[in-house]
RNA sequence: GCCGGUGUAGCUCAGUUGGCAGAGCAGCGCACUCGUAAUGCGCAGGUCUCCAGUUCAAGUCUGGACACCGGCUCCA
């Protein structure tokens, strides 16, 4: 006899049941794909031994909706496997917003296949085929899937540590799986094939590359469709979509990875760079500018050589080898070492617009999110040993400030530790990883800890992004460095007149201006804040009569420094307003006959519509009242 | 780099089985002198990404290069 207890205290007593038999019980059966059992998520099939609490798990939750879209990836294998005999199947896991089947189907598939194969889902789904669970060892799978000619599963399985395994049989098609899974095909109804793709097995590119189909699927098709429409809103969010549209930059054929910025966009960069040169001069930088191109012994020295080679570009210059920086830290070594420094000196922060350029591979390449020469908004501190965790607090805050306060991003951090390819000993890297766990910690902020992804050479905190639409971006970073100063044997004069090795950290706020300009083409859709449009307000003549009044206007308000045009065009009103509106300028202000008898004008704000006339002097004050980073 | 797809006017895209290269928007001109999300008419605009090949004939078929798009790997 086992007893369970439902979550609104009911329970039921019973001899021997399945988990969906003892929901049925406890009236909770309803529309369950599966069943928390004691804080384990199992099959509706599968029998209870024991007493404890159960609940249903639905496709509302998130266990629910991994439940189903893990299914629906088996109910896609279930099709393909029927329709491309021969296919070998790969993993098939549930991801965020979907899941993803990796096949080697002969004679491989395009995207123009995936209605048929939908379709055939659809059709297995309604014979409502029951998912069954079996228990076996280790041997009689592999005995299984080698019968089946499925060597990727008998890889998978061969090196799997436990002696049981699980398989999930649907009629003539089974997957290894720990499950749990939908009681029958039926249970997969609101889904959707997405796109196919490469992806290496195991995701190695060393090895075969298996054919991966992404796909969707939800509770019910309202969240389906709703999820299609973000899809589509975040398209036309594209920034490379809006770039083009907006006039801000531009990626020609001549220069594959590497932006032209249009006059708009560079107000847009500029802008950003006013900004982030008054934050810094706020908090105690100071900033340097160091050269493209150096000797390529100081790469040498650097480490950049043995670890970085394959990202660099390379000249000569009067038949000596020199380097394109792939990084600024080398060159701003040796500004450090152009002097002797004292502790007096330290903490020093050296901040630098640096543009560098890397070698991406051609694939990679994506808009201003991804290319190949790009302005990092690098820092390098120089600090003494007990001066590190204060410092990394005071960037923290830094971040904080700039994501949060000004473009009002959530943000989320990560410390990633020692890599595989690293430099230095064991117990620098310790030290390294622990001074930047406990800087963390005294923050209180809550981080992930992302072990084996630091760089080669020290730990480091990256900052997450978290756009308006739900994705994330890496921007900043804090990386703790005890190589550099070691290999390039920097020193400073302590209180003791003896030489000691400062502590370096190398930090960036946006990451790359570049991508950073992206993401916030993204984020707000092309529609920027006010401070940093490119162009903050269009004057409408209402016809070629008041011109000169909206050229009177338009001079008045650049003597405020505030960014002006006039649609000068011989187009009507509406025609003139749509405009302004595509291109997503804050204000418009309409000048006409009314306007100009009074000496007035008649602004309209992009969101919020006609405001009413009124003097120049009151929206030259409802201007000052826009949030402005650079005028605080 | 790898797998798959795409490349036609400034932009978005049509273009039948190989047979004279099209539309809308943008641009320019003319008319209208206009009040809060598209005024009308007209004109101009193309080495159909590039290089080879097949063919009487190639935007269309074949091969290669380049770029872009969706992913993989990598990454700011």
């Amino acid at each position: 006899m086992i007893e369970l207890n439902a979550p609104d205290q009911k329970s039921v007593r019973l001899e021997s049941a399945t988990a969906g038999e003892a929901l049925e019980k406890l009236g909770l059966r309803g529309g369950a794909l599966a069943a928390m059992v004691n804080g384990k998520a199992v099959d509706l099939y599968r029998p209870l031994t024991e007493s404890g609490s159960i609940e249903p798990i639905g496709p509302d939750s998130e266990e629910g909706l991994d439940i189903l879209r893990h299914s629906a990836a088996h109910l896609m294998a279930q099709a393909v496997a029927e329709m491309y005999p021969g296919t070998r199947f790969g993993v098939g896991p549930a991801i965020r917003d979907g899941f993803y089947y990796d096949m080697e189907i002969p004679g491989g598939i395009t995207e123009e296949d995936l209605p048929k194969i939908e379709k055939e889902m659809r059709r297995i789904a309604k014979r409502a085929i029951p998912v069954e669970r079996r228990e076996m060892s280790k041997e009689e799978a592999l005995a299984y899937f080698r019968e089946k000619d499925d060597p990727y599963k008998a890889e998978i399985i061969s090196e799997l540590e436990e002696e049981k395994v699980s398989l999930y049989f649907q009629g003539n098609y089974a997957d290894l799986c720990r499950g749990p899974h939908v009681p029958n095909t039926s249970y997969v109804r609101h889904f959707k094939l997405l796109s196919v793709a490469g992806a290496y097995w195991r995701g190695d590119e060393k090895n075969i590359m298996l054919t991966r189909v992404y796909g969707t699927a939800f509770g019910n098709e309202e969240a389906l469709e709703a999820y299609i429409r973000r899809m589509e809103e975040a398209k036309s969010r594209d920034h490379r979509r809006l770039g083009k549209e907006l006039d801000l930059f531009s990626i020609q054929a001549e220069g594959p990875g590497f932006p032209f910025f249009h006059p708009r966009g560079m107000v847009i960069l500029n802008g950003l760079m006013d900004f982030w040169r008054k934050e810094h001069t706020k908090r105690g930088y100071c900033e340097i500018r160091t050269p493209l191109i150096l000797d390529r012994s100081l790469w040498i020295r650097s480490g950049h050589w043995d670890h970085y080679r394959e990202n660099m570009y390379f000249t000569e210059i009067d038949e000596q080898p020199f380097a394109i920086k792939p990084m600024n830290c080398p060159g701003g070594m040796l500004v450090y070492k152009s002097q002797i420094r004292s502790y007096r000196d330290l903490p020093m922060r050296v901040a630098e617009l640096g543009i560098v350029h890397r070698h991406e591979r051609s694939g990679v390449l994506h808009g201003l999110m991804r290319v190949r020469c790009f302005t990092q908004d690098d820092a390098h501190l120089y600090c003494r040993p007990e001066q590190v965790k204060d410092e990394i607090i005071g960037i923290m805050d830094l971040c904080r400030y700039i994501y949060s306060d000004v473009f009002g991003f959530k943000y989320t951090m990560e410390l990633s530790t020692r890599p595989e390819n690293s430099m230095g000993s064991e117990e620098q890297w310790d030290i390294a990883e622990s001074a930047l766990k406990q800087a963390l910690e005294e923050s209180g902020a809550e981080y992930r800890l992302n072990p084996g992804d630091g760089a080669f050479y020290g730990p480091k905190i990256d900052f997450h992004l978290e756009d308006c639409i739900g994705r994330t971006w890496q921007c900043g970073t804090i990386q703790l460095d005890f190589q550099m100063p070691e290999k390039f044997d920097l020193t400073y004069i302590g209180a003791d007149g003896k030489e000691h090795r400062p502590v370096m950290l190398h930090r960036t706020i946006l990451g790359s201006l570049e991508r950073f300009f992206g993401i916030l083409i993204e984020n707000f859709a092309g529609a920027f804040p006010y401070w940093i449009a490119p162009v903050q307000v269009r004057i409408l003549p209402v016809s070629g009569d008041f011109v000169d009044y909206a050229k009177e206007t338009a001079q008045k308000l650049r003597a405020k420094g505030i960014r002006v045009e006039i649609d000068e065009r011989d187009e009507k009103l509406g025609k003139k307003i749509r405009d302004a509106q595509t291109q997503k300028i804050p204000y418009m202000a309409v000048v006409g006959e009314k306007e100009m008898q009074s000496g007035t004008i008649a602004p309209r704000e992009r969101s919020r519509g006609d405001l009413g006339s009124m003097p120049l002097e009151e929206f030259l004050e409802v201007l000052a009242g826009e949030f402005n980073p650079l005028k605080s």
